[in-house]
DNA sequence: CGACTATGTAACTTGACACTTACGTAAGTC
DNA sequence: GACTTACGTAAGTGTCAAGTTACATAGTCG
């Protein structure tokens, strides 16, 4: 998980996964659509595929690279998780501190 | 929104940003929440606060963090559309195959 | 003012990372 | 079997990032 996003935080690995999202594509059929070499592109696909965010097939003197939707659905997972436990730990602190203002302003009242 | 993300691609920022979320804090009780040098907790601090992930307060000889939940929404939102892009292109590019199927179907059938 | 507290910053080390070029290799082609 | 194609990988380089220690700065309190 962790692996994973790292490796979307780099824009080069973010614009792989969406070319390889909707087709299977060769590693030089990805290249061709940067302007860095062939090789750094590989090293790129092999990030993406050690953290499982793309798939590897021999095809011939080919390798055939595809996104892999589960563990992409995973990381997003995640991630919304990270949101939305967050979220609720704001609205909980929001509510405690309404309470405290609410005994705060009873007191105040009282005298 | 480049700087966003590879601010939360680091796992000590992913925790400040947790920590700061619901409560602002003092730069000194974030770094004691973690075993590194409270220079490097300042160093992620610089970080988030430049990637406008988090506010910076002073009041007396302290300064106060908090989440800012705006460009945190925003960055959350760059990743959804991000995510739903590609699923878009994935329904689309699926659909097309169907059609081609069809065709294919078609052609087959008149001979 | 002088001491103390809370914090940022400078300078440096180390390791990771995004590249490059050069080379190795497996699978088809003549 | 030689040639070509489509790759990955090794090795080297420049840069950046994360951490450290040492120091500077700004506010507070007596």
């Amino acid at each position: 998980m962790e692996a994973a996003i790292r490796a979307i935080a780099e824009p080069h690995r973010r614009e792989i996964l969406r070319l390889v999202w909707t087709a299977e594509l060769a590693a030089g059929e990805i290249a061709r659509h940067f302007d860095v070499t062939r090789p750094a592109i590989s090293q790129h696909l092999r990030v993406l595929k050690e953290a499982g965010l793309v798939s590897e097939r021999r095809n011939g003197t080919k390798r055939l690279y595809r996104a892999r939707p589960e563990s992409i659905a995973q990381l997003r997972a995640y991630l919304e998780s990270y949101w939305d436990e967050n979220l609720r730990l704001l609205k909980q602190a929001a509510e405690q501190e309404e309470q405290r203002r609410i005994r705060r302003d009873r007191r105040h009242e009282s005298h």
